[in-house]
DNA sequence: TTGAAAGCGCTAACAA
DNA sequence: TTGTTAGCGCTTTCAA
């Protein structure tokens, strides 16, 4: 059977509260009895329980992470952040992963907050019922917990980038690179983050006094198979093809550079894409990647530190803000056209 | 302050145990109590201690999962076998990373033993000191675990497949394409896997009346710029150069693409690159990656699915084996070489 | 079918 | 400095 703190209060002639006291690292026992208690400790390999720990103590010294895809890039370097932040802050954390189901996510909510995690790092679903009901509870509660992501008309500490204006930014790139005709393959609306690039797609091809072309935006999922199909779509259809495209994010970019170069068309020569997060994969694909730069393992450690604060000082309200920085990286993809 | 069972079991006018039987859907308590205590459990939003209820029922329902490295796609693949098996089976998963270093692994193992999960799955690393204490303990203290990946001398579970037979494979094609003259970039230490591939990659070429070439052996670290270094080391040497090259992963061939591409020596034409892993992004690079296909979703699920087997007859030996099926999968970076 | 009571392995006052 | 005591929020006998 299991050693349990009684076992070595006993063992060492001490009482419990003698053990917990040095099992914490805590003042008010003296130099001898904690060496003594020590010993038994190490001989007898004790291992004391942190479950019970948790009870007693009224935290768990976890912290809940609810992503929605654990197969995707961005979500792995985004765990890799929120896992560091924690490790090193001496966290541990349980893994959610909704898979895009708004039901789960909110499964996923109230066993971790069952399990009694002591905070929440979670990036939305933004789902068409988006009635985010488990948000207004937490909220109510007043549960610690950061957001990776913004969801509208909730007020809670969210980290996220600039979303519309780094949209904006690689379209005025793209812009500026000589292009007029630029199709946005845009993204789903679970995202959150779809709809916001959508609207800095927009905004800078009115800022600079260009139509826009409904023909030109096309919602896609955003994997590599749904780019290269919405490619092949739009680049056979009889309208005036674009001379570039601005995609989603990095994974549909490299469908529509596949799809592209299957139907003969140059990239970047004839037509440019460009990506968005920056995935490690960007640079070694058939056309090394332009894209605009997610700092995904930056926006998870911010926001598990961010969690961390939070847990600490509960009293604090949930409103903080963090908003990392976003960059455009210059590779292959996109090329200077000059207009005939 | 947040409700506890003995909040319902006096709003409901009942002990703590008719509430627990509800709770847990036991039979032992009347349609009509049930009902009257369901109806405040809702009306209150009452969501039980599942803390409290590991440390009396002796079980967390979550089992601890340890890789070597989040972000890498391999173990993405084998974390959401994991994660999906568990969830299906209502189990939450910790995560733990010892991202390469020994000393953390064993910490996350005592770690997560302290907060009691149900079992471990790990992706042992094989270091050079490679001592497995924890390893050893855990058996001796008879831990429901499983192993992804065999560790010699120790009798577990595992999960894995033939490592040797599969570098076996893939280098008999290599041959049987032509190829005399191949190239091994070999796995590291760490890895576990690496000595394996290695060995069914010489017995390839002795069954095959190939002498070994000593310079035709190079470990490397199993990421992208360091294949990309190891190739253009071995191709810039004045010893006559390998029509192929057989790598650790696909990672690593992706680099040696790279790296030959930027040398002018065409791909899969003058020399064909083999991969291991078969990740996602292998069918989208330069080249399309000829490769081993390693079930790294498959190799999760079972591995967590056989740990749960494992926690649910406490009494059953840990020995169970499970060796799942690779397969070559072909693609475009492997040529057939006619020799002059 | 129901309830009382002991206990899971700790922490944290409070007294001694 | 040390020990006693009463929880933490559940489960689980055992009686009633």
């Amino acid at each position: 059977m299991r050693m349990t703190i009684s076992d070595i209060a006993r063992l060492a002639n001490v009482s419990k509260s003698a053990v917990s006291i040095v099992l914490n690292d805590k003042p008010g026992v003296s130099r001898e009895t904690r060496s003594r208690i020590l010993a038994i400790i190490k001989k007898y390999n004790y291992n004391p329980s942190h479950l019970a720990k948790s009870l007693a103590a009224r935290e768990t010294k976890s912290i809940g992470l609810i992503i929605k895809e654990i197969d995707n890039p961005y979500f792995t370097k985004l765990m890799r952040g929120v896992y560091d932040a924690c490790s090193q802050l001496g966290y541990s954390v349980l893994l959610g992963s909704s898979e895009l189901s708004p039901v789960r996510e909110t499964e996923i909510v109230n066993t971790l907050v069952s399990k009694r995690v002591d905070g929440l790092v979670i990036s939305p679903l933004h789902s068409e019922e988006a009635n985010f009901t488990y948000l207004s509870n937490l909220l109510n509660d007043n549960y610690p917990l950061v957001l990776l992501g913004t969801v509208t008309n909730y007020s809670t500490n969210v980290v996220d980038i600039d979303n519309t204006k780094a949209a904006y930014d690689a379209v005025t790139y793209l812009i500026q690179k000589g292009h007029t005709r630029i199709a946005h393959l845009a993204g789903p609306l679970w995202s959150g983050h779809g709809q916001k690039r959508l609207d800095g797609y927009q905004q800078a091809l009115i800022d600079h006094k260009i139509s826009i072309e409904k023909n030109y935006i096309v919602p896609v999922e955003p994997y590599t198979p749904d780019g290269y199909q919405a490619a092949k779509e739009l680049f056979s259809k009889t309208i005036q093809h674009p001379t570039a495209v601005f995609c989603y994010n990095d994974l549909v970019a490299i469908g529509v550079i596949n799809a592209l170069t299957e139907m003969k068309i140059d990239v970047p020569e004839k037509v440019s894409v460009m990506g968005f997060d920056n995935i490690d994969f960007g640079m070694y694909v058939r056309i090394p990647l332009t894209t605009v730069q997610m700092p995904a393992y930056e926006i998870g450690k911010a926001g598990a530190k961010l969690l961390v604060k939070q847990i600490n000082h509960s009293s604090m309200p949930l409103n903080e803000k963090v908003t990392l920085k976003h960059k455009i990286i210059e590779r292959d993809s996109v090329f200077k056209h000059t207009s005939k």
